[in-house]
DNA sequence: GTGAAAGCGCTAACAT
DNA sequence: ATGTTAGCGCTTTCAC
């Protein structure tokens, strides 16, 4: 009795406490439908009859409608955001990998919601457990190597995740990229069919960046492998042209007969040809250089600089291609991983 | 009577229908206080009693809880995410300001949803919608040029917006960054002051980057205006060293007399580097260059790049600086902008 | 300071 | 093909 009056009460009284928005329960009204039929046309147009599709349509353009993607995530328990986890944007390649995912997750109407790690373990950690407070349709997370808590968070939660720009090590489920010790290998094959038998891998930041180091040990051991002489240089700081330039002057103090060079990326690349301008150290004559990564200068070097393409955006198009898929239905594989490879650019600097 | 049979059938039913995962509810119980108190906890742990509050923070604890984002974003009509659209990351100005974005925003919990223009207003509006139906607790867009639309659309939400990038037109409400002819204008004066007397802007893309013509627009008026003489070339590709090097080849054709040049940013100027070096022009004895982005080899180059240094991470702290005091109860000044300023380097090119 | 209750706008069983 | 219904997990009045 009591509680019949209560309702009878409160229930007119159901004022709008925000803002006036446009709901799909103004779009079915409108459209003389019910709000599933609405949803339902909003989600598989095709599952709906051609006259209500069209006047739900009307409504909606009328209305000026715009769904409300946090309702419906709620609901759905899932909602259509992508959670992108990399060190940085700053970073060249990862940029390339985060806009090339979010162009093609665009069109499946799909939000990239971005984080940054700066190379931290924990604020990667960190980064996951917000991330899976919103429910993501996807977690993308960069590299094989991550913190324990952040596998059981990921374990736990039933979201799909993808690893990118590393293979060869433990992953999770999915993993989309290349072997930076190829990539290592690769250089160190290339110096010495040029003839170098004195090589030197220069790197930046390699106690952070991993596929740095492994990028470092392929070309290492193959050296040896192959009976040359090699040697490593590493400064800590983030690769940069100064570091480079600084790294080449020395490699030359160090090893004044080195004859071949490869560099953790081109931008350290780049100050080793700057530097070598300055002693006046011919390239590629009495040393060839190879880098990592062909950035927008790599090309236009004087000399052009012979490096190594990694597909980012191939990753950020197939990480995205495995999302959508999922979402439809298909099931990721488990533990697949999808080679991206790399090409080596022999250009004019060896 | 009907009512209350079903009613006591169904309420029982209650069942879970995804993933059995840890609610509020749960952390509730666990701490003996009601949904309420917790969430009051969560959101203001002053306004709780230390008792209440320390048990509560040992359930959270014990029970792993992640707390629902989407859920609380429903609720609350406003998502604890910020809508960040510029026109790609793969350009290291936008990435950097989004980075030092992402950063600060991190801080306080709040997300960073990414969206890509491409340059493409259309594709903005696109973005702004979608961006809406997240609710967001602000919305971040590049420049002050937005689709008549997108301005409607971001009237009627009652978001707070921020434009960045840009100053010196009309704006929504709040915009934080510099004024681009003011940079071509510093860059003119320099030159000028160098003793250069027949100046030259080369541009990329500049029939999209509005900001990149202004800059060009404040070079010429400037050089105009001390009488002296110059012209512009440009080619519609996207910046790069490559199209550097074009331009200048260009430019050395059409104007051989040529003593300054200034470009739309330090890709370009690069590979103006670069052909003058392959074309044995003497910088900066025959020709003087400057830059503008300071970016990560342009201190490194040889001869190391005069150029003007815009603050993209600074522009991104305030952006967060300003959103957080938003959400913090202060109300956005109307009509405001921020100038962040930019720095000249004079360095060898010049 | 704490709790009860009423939604936020949507999705997804289920029934028709 | 369409409608009915019951939540999704949280925030937020409003009483106490």
């Amino acid at each position: 009795m009591a509680d019949q009056v209560k309702e009878a009460i409160s229930r007119p009284q159901r004022r709008r406490r925000k803002m006036q928005s446009i709901t799909m329960m103004d779009v079915a009204e409108h459209a003389k439908v019910s709000p599933s039929t609405v949803s339902l046309y909003l989600r598989r147009p095709e599952a709906v009859s051609a006259s209500a599709g069209s006047s739900i349509a009307r409504a909606i353009d009328k209305l000026n409608y715009v769904p409300n993607l946090v309702a419906g995530g709620l609901a759905a328990a899932s909602s259509r955001a992508v959670s992108i986890i990399v060190p940085s944007v700053r970073n060249a390649f990862f940029a390339e990998t985060v806009a090339a995912m979010q162009t093609a997750l665009r069109k499946e109407r799909l939000q990239v919601i971005l984080g940054h790690t700066e190379y931290d373990e924990k604020e990667e950690e960190d980064l996951v457990r917000t991330a899976l407070s919103w429910a993501p349709a996807a977690v993308v997370l960069t590299g094989l190597s991550h913190s324990e808590a952040t596998r059981k968070m990921l374990a736990k939660a039933t979201v799909p995740v993808i690893e990118i720009w590393e293979l060869g090590g433990v992953q999770i489920n999915t993993a989309i990229g290349f072997h930076h010790d190829q990539v290592g290998i690769a250089s160190a094959k290339h110096l010495i069919h040029e003839g170098r038998r004195n090589l030197l891998f220069l790197g930046a930041r390699m106690h952070e960046d991993r596929r740095a180091r492994q990028r470092c040990d392929g070309f290492v051991s193959a050296a040896r492998e192959a009976g040359v002489k090699v040697d490593m240089v590493q400064h800590p700081a983030p690769s940069s042209a100064e570091v480079g330039a600084m790294l080449l002057a020395e490699a030359i103090e160090m090893h004044p007969d080195v004859d071949g060079i490869a560099c953790s990326n081109d931008h350290v690349a780049l100050g080793v040809l700057f530097e070598c301008e300055r002693l006046g150290i011919a390239v590629p004559d009495r040393l060839a250089v190879i880098g990592f990564g062909d950035l927008s200068f790599s090309a236009a070097c004087n000399p052009s600089l012979s490096t190594i393409r990694p597909s980012g955006d191939l990753i950020g198009r197939e990480a995205a291609r495995l999302i959508v898929d999922h979402m439809a239905g298909k099931e990721l594989e488990r533990d697949t991983s999808i080679d991206t490879r790399f090409t080596l650019l022999h250009r004019r600097s060896s």
